[in-house]
DNA sequence: CCGCATCCGTTTCGATACTG
DNA sequence: CAGTATCGAAACGGATGCGG
């Protein structure tokens, strides 16, 4: 049983830790922000998580209440994890923990994740006084992710969708480059680093939202 | 050699985790944010915390430059560890982690440590309009803090101090206590399980920031 | 393929003992 | 006081297997 061990500690900071403080646990929460998700998208998400400790790592945070997991009505026979209230709660510690680390050396050899490029993204169309208000199809490597915006504020939820106003296809690194630098979306297109489909003004608009 | 395993993930997260994701890391900084420490007052503060793992963490968390080590001047053959100003932008993070575990359940057998306390009542004065201006004497269990407002700003310094305004001598469960509940000061004065020395009008303004 | 469970080698943790 | 040394326990990480 994955009991996890407790600071025995009654400070709040040492009781967060207790609940979220192992390896890959906020990980998971960080995957979990953008909507519910099925193992085999955790998976994926989190490649150097092996099976066994993403299941541990699901168990316990669904014991303490911060994670559900909800069986998918019978056409598929699967089910997903998704975040509480209580979980979405965390999400001003992934806040202060990305604002932070973001000034820490980056690994050798490590790549971006695709949540990651894509909470930057949402955070930075929420803080943008002007977003976008299209709804658009985004696929990172092989997967996909749906960008709208239903009640004036940015959305990013993990599955497809019909008939966007625009499209796009790249891979995370290319994406946050071009989020950095929007003028490079031209090029992209051009060397092929990134496919587009679709009304390329709102496109624009898009990845200019961070700029 | 404590070579910390990395997530190997670009993800600003990530890049934090790796660099303070470790069991105990965050609060061997929790307790340097009031002011360097020595080894000995690190392993009193963290009696859950091995010393070998208190060693590795120091000497980790200095490697990435969160932590320096200072030898004290030739009187003391000894030294200190202090934050860096890179570690000490860790404390938003700690803020957000304080705010969400005060909602998780205390630890069987949890008592509250004295850094934690005594960051709820810097927090609060922080928070407060009129916050007090007196310099006062606190001692928690074994351990004395110098609690002052140099700079219309709560300061509270892990040393002692001479003619403080006031004094109270008390355990952290019981200070927690009468800052939820100042009006409880007297009673607590009278049962023993506080006493206070100097102006008392002082040390009742103190224990009432967080009301 | 999905969602694990089991097995096993490696790393980290935690407790105690010990040294300069 | 300020750490090292040692060693068993727990957690992690990877591989494989197994019932839907």
């Amino acid at each position: 049983m994955p009991t996890s061990r407790s600071y025995g500690d009654a400070c709040p900071i040492a009781r967060a830790l207790d609940a979220i403080g192992e390896r890959w646990a906020l990980l998971v929460v960080r995957e979990l922000l953008l909507g519910p998700q099925r193992f085999s998208d955790l998976r994926r998400a989190l490649p150097g998580a092996s099976s066994n400790m993403l299941t541990d790592r699901l168990r316990e945070l669904e014991g303490r209440g911060l994670v559900r997991r909800r069986r998918l009505p019978p056409p598929a026979a699967s089910s997903v994890y998704e975040l509480t209230e209580r979980g979405r709660e965390l999400e001003p510690i992934l806040d202060s923990l990305g604002a932070w680390g973001g000034a820490e050396p980056r690994p050798a050899n490590g790549s971006l994740t695709a949540t990651s490029v894509l909470l930057f993204l949402r955070g930075s169309a929420r803080a943008h006084p002007d977003p976008p208000t299209d709804t658009y199809r985004v696929q990172l490597d092989d997967r996909v992710w749906t960008v709208s915006n239903p009640r004036g504020q940015l959305e990013i939820e993990p599955h497809d969708t019909a008939a966007p106003e625009a499209s796009i296809r790249t891979d995370p690194g290319t994406l946050n480059a071009l989020l950095l630098d929007p003028a490079g979306l031209d090029g992209a297109i051009a060397a092929g680093s990134v496919q587009a489909e679709g009304n390329l003004a709102a496109l624009r608009r898009l990845v200019e939202v961070a700029a």
